[in-house]
DNA sequence: CACTATAAATAAGA
DNA sequence: TCTTATTTATAGTG
């Protein structure tokens, strides 16, 4: 006696096998990497724009297809969320005295949370030194026995900050070097893969906004680091 | 299916009544939506995390919670993704700089042409998997032997690369941790969750990077960073 | 692209 | 948080 006999054996033919679980990790086989890609893709945006609507949320998602394509979903839009994380995460201090007065301006060279970060990161590291300082100080003016603990971790952290800045410096260097052996050494033939048929074609909600970018021409031969690609909108 | 059920006789005692379907719009209790937008907004990271793996593609979340708070997700780096879609959008350049903010010229350490550098090794890095992938695909059409030193090559290639830009990323993502969680200790009475301290943090694939930008990431004292963003388009 | 069986995500509860 | 019952998302196929 077994399961099926039980069930009253089944006796409509099963079609497909149906979903098959994979593992995380790149898709070799082109075709079907495309057709994921194209599944998926839809699936993401489609969850931002619920997460939007459900929670208020305001998203921007950026894709690059492995095939140079370049789709975008926003809610409100794009450019407003872009443009609040860059605002905030370059000064996030108001504005308040430096002036500038200039409603819409061209974006300066690309920096970006990198620097941006590392600056932040400094900057946190002088306050850290400056703090430590001031409760040295009040410590010579008190019993100074509670603060021992604190000292300590202040300067743990200090040093670590100091550490990872000059490590992430470090590392910097070599991959500039790195990335310049490699350029040198090769300049491989470029290849995109096969046509893709386009079309995005995603029924937006209200108030977001979805966009395919059209194959931006990526230079079929020859790399080029400039920024080959094409207008959008 | 199992005996169980079949024999129609579940003596198991239900503890929930699972998930239940809801209407896509927005949630007006608060907290369910805080909890509704902290889950789906981790499954959204975690779909596009795989979807970069999968694929290759490469994206860039911005989000911005009802709450005020930020979080971002990027492959390979935010960064990298959103220069390049600024760069298509006004496909025109400005080096423009200088101007207003001349209180600290105090420019940012060494990391200035990094990003540049960092796009560029990140984009070589793709056209090396791409032409591995080329490579690997022909084969398959052909005796297929006569290719193998060179994949090989290549390989170490890819993986050297990818080993180092992983490793930056990682050492970046360090950084923000610890900023991060100096922020929230010193600043900030925010939970620390069991796992990850601050809210930072997300251990992924190997070279995306997740991050989540407190509400205000205050300059302690008078800083400068010399130069602001200002609108795009 | 439609379909299905299965894998995943996740709304409610505890 | 963790658990569980369901709803969704999708891998493989035709």
């Amino acid at each position: 006696m077994n399961i099926t006999s039980i069930a009253g054996m089944n006796t409509k033919k099963k079609t497909t096998q149906g979903r098959k679980k994979i593992e995380i990790k790149k898709i070799e086989h082109l075709n079907t990497r495309q057709v994921t890609f194209s599944k998926r893709r839809s699936g993401l945006f489609k969850k931002a724009s619920e997460l939007c609507i459900l929670t208020g949320a305001q998203i921007a998602i950026l894709v690059n297809s492995p095939g140079g394509r370049f789709y975008a979903f926003g809610h409100p839009t794009v450019d407003v969320v872009i443009d609040r994380y860059l605002n905030n995460t370059n000064n996030n201090n108001n504005n308040a005295s430096s002036s500038q007065g200039s409603t819409s301006q061209k974006l300066p060279p690309p920096v970006g949370e990198f620097n941006q970060h590392y600056m932040a990161v400094s900057k946190e590291l002088e306050a850290e030194k400056l703090r430590r300082e001031v409760i040295h100080e009040s410590k010579a003016s008190n019993s100074g026995e509670v603060m021992w603990y604190e000292e300590e971790v202040d300067g743990m952290e200090v040093e670590e900050l100091e550490e990872y800045l000059s490590a992430l410096v470090e590392l910097q260097r070599k991959v500039l070097v790195r990335a310049d052996e490699l350029m040198m050494i090769k300049k491989a033939p470029m290849f995109l893969g096969p046509n893709m048929s386009g079309g995005v074609g995603y029924s937006t909600d209200v108030y977001s906004t979805m966009m395919m970018i059209p194959p931006s021409v990526m230079p079929p031969a020859g790399f080029d680091f400039g920024f080959g690609y094409n207008h959008i909108d």
